[in-house]
DNA sequence: CCGATTCACTTCAAGCTTAAAATATCTGTG
DNA sequence: CACAGATATTTTAAGCTTGAAGTGAATCGG
């Protein structure tokens, strides 16, 4: 590819990645705001939740970690603050008394059913301006990127 | 549109944003990263570099608190930093009191230049699996979600 | 069985982020 | 001019996040 050429390029991506980062950061700050004002939560808490309801089995905390790709010490506070709020309970792992297994209590799973529903509502109207076609092509495109990223790290 | 439709039209939403989170969450961590261990500072000290870069004047706080879309107050601990680095400095605005004008010093923004091509370089390879054509279109989609969300705040 | 290493988790220090409160200053209205 | 309200910024409290250090427990090679 000539040189030209090349450095066009690379200025497309440079404006493609400020406008993901723009997106994704206004429809985030967007779905943290209402988890706030209407459900008094976060997003984090909501992510550990939704882990922990997907699964049919209770998660260790490295699990949890690992799943969201977040450090162990910050999966320790957030399922700290679950627990405050009796929306999560830590057991001990038997055989293993280095581990802990976390899952929700009934009230957590109570409330997390009703966080999804919403979620679920507000990604939609959000995202609304995307048709089923765009959003198929933009997943497969996104795919390649990740791919991608999976293979560096 | 059959209610059928619209459920599958929903989730396939869902999917999409939990997809551009997951990538835009990836490509950030790795430009974090890079920051931290070759250039010893953040993408919020970098992004506050870049505008007043970018601006041929010097800004006032709250034009950097609005154009980043951060608070004042975050601002203002970031300026703090960036100032003990010596790489922004703060001066009083002739004619009002109240507010502060902050540009870079000389060392400021010869670093900037330097952070400024590696993380060109950076996104060119983080999101090389994209093509111009691809970049284009998405761009054009992530555009009307943007125009949408606009609207609503 | 013992010592070294690895593993699971928590704690800590530092930085980013926000909303809300606090300060100081400015501006328009009577 | 007085003063009410608006503006510019900083401070504060709370939460999220990380990397690194610390603790205790498991495991593995000899």
């Amino acid at each position: 590819m000539n040189v030209d050429v090349q450095a066009k390029m690379g200025k497309t991506r440079l404006r493609l990645w400020l406008k993901l980062l723009k997106t994704s950061n206004a429809v985030e700050t967007a779905l943290r705001d209402r988890l706030r004002t209407e459900f008094n939560t976060t997003l984090p808490r909501f992510d550990v939740m939704a882990a922990l309801a997907r699964s049919p089995e209770a998660l260790k905390m490295s699990e949890l970690s690992r799943r969201l790709r977040v450090s162990n010490g910050n999966v320790t506070g957030i399922v700290d603050r679950l627990e405050a709020e009796g929306h999560a309970e830590r057991h001990a792992v038997a055989g293993d008394r280095r581990a802990m297994e976390v899952r929700l209590t009934g009230k957590g799973r109570a409330h997390f059913n009703t966080l999804a529903v919403a979620h679920e509502a507000w990604v939609n109207e959000l995202m609304g301006a995307i048709t089923e076609a765009e959003a198929m092509r933009i997943m497969e495109d996104l795919d390649s990127v990740a791919r991608d990223l999976e293979g560096k790290r």
